[in-house]
DNA sequence: ATAACAAGACCAACTAGTCGGTCTTACATA
DNA sequence: TATGTAAGACCGACTAGTTGGTCTTGTTAT
């Protein structure tokens, strides 16, 4: 019904999508300051023009790719946050919301690591402030479970926090959508791995939680 | 003795050595792309003559920065390999060894993990093959560890070492020397997240792993 | 004499961003 | 239904500035 959506091209791709998509895979590649915007414009069928009439700079370019993964995790991360009660699930889900962000947004995330350095004010301000509240997120989730008595109470909350921060978002040196596991079972290994360091002895030995951990390979021929 | 190290300046640093230090702190802040030849000479009291001199180009110059930690990182990994018999024990040395390094050689390892998309061919050669190595000391520790009985043998070897790795490694993103936790003291709470994840529960109750461990805050009351 | 620089003019290549102009489309008007 | 018009989408030649790198000349210490 809308007919703004078909364009005269006869594609329906907007080129503004068009240009992201493009510069996405050339700065993931090359970085931000490996492409120009010739480059661009040239990869994604476009021009100056047309560039430089959805974007005020390259650099608001870089800032709308920081920005949409930016708020797509964080969006998760509340979601995952509100829709639980216990802090393991929290953990859990959090953990999981986020690793699977990466088979959607694998360029984004690169790009979003990679090229963070080079996002001047006033772009940095908003991102920074996203990333400040996803932190504080999991700084909660490990005070509360600790407070709750299912997280070792001698783990340092920050340390611990940025620790399980660093393993989740190296995700974006190495993953590959061919690789050999799936992106599910790479999350349940990190929930696995998380959790081993997180819970506290009695917590673990709890029916409860076995679900979160990986089965003992051994454990099929015992039964 | 050597003469050479008397500069006419009147300085004892070395021309090389100036440039390098003073890139190092401009390439951490604004990145490769963000600092010019013509400010790094004029920064470190230089000249484009003596820049060119000592290099052959800016690229050149990165990959210097680049070698220098990723040889000094790798040959301490050896040393922890070699030192040691226990998987466990290993794994303890090789971290250890790692985020003490982040103490020693910050920047460089800033600009090693930020700027790496930037080495092009053919210095990026060098570097991919000695973080190859560094990748595959990981891996075989833990298999040691897990045909050995101490590390849990459900862990898939690979993703395991990468999340450790990443854990690590991402440090360089927050890492401060004046923050509230030393070095070392941060290099103990990696090491317990980390065999708390890996070791078996039989072997966490083996009194000889007990000092791996950060201890129970709790504990102090108790005798 | 020679190596280790300093100083800086200079160049070719490249870059982000601009600007005048063209083509569609939507919509108001008659 | 036909038509005028304004707005938005897009093009591409062009500009003004920057960059890495070269080269020449001169100086100092050994």
């Amino acid at each position: 019904m809308n007919a703004r959506k078909f364009k005269r091209s006869g594609c329906f791709t907007e080129l503004k999508d068009r240009i992201i998509e493009t510069s996405l895979r050339l700065f993931e590649r090359h970085g931000f300051h490996g492409v120009s915007v010739q480059e661009i414009v040239k990869k994604s069928g476009s021009s100056k023009g047309g560039f430089y009439h959805h974007f005020q700079s390259k650099e608001e370019l870089l800032f709308v790719i920081h920005d949409y993964f930016a708020s797509y995790v964080l969006t998760k991360a509340q979601e995952a946050m509100s829709s639980s009660i216990r802090p393991t699930d929290k953990m859990q889900r959090i953990i999981q919301s986020f690793v699977k962000a990466f088979d959607l947004y694998k360029p984004h995330i690169s790009v979003f690591y990679q090229e963070s350095i080079y996002l001047k004010p006033p772009y940095d301000q908003a991102i920074k402030e996203k990333r400040k509240q996803y932190k504080e997120a999991i700084f909660s989730i490990i005070q509360e479970g600790i407070d709750k008595g299912e997280f070792r109470p001698e783990l340092p909350v920050q340390i611990t926090s940025m620790s399980i921060l660093g393993m989740v978002n190296w995700s974006y040196k190495w993953y590959k959508r061919d690789g050999e596991k799936t992106i599910d079972e790479i999350a349940n290994i990190y929930v696995d791995l998380i959790l081993h360091s997180l819970l506290t002895d009695q917590a673990k030995q709890d029916a409860a939680f076995q679900s979160y951990f990986l089965n003992d390979p051994l454990d099929s021929y015992s039964n």
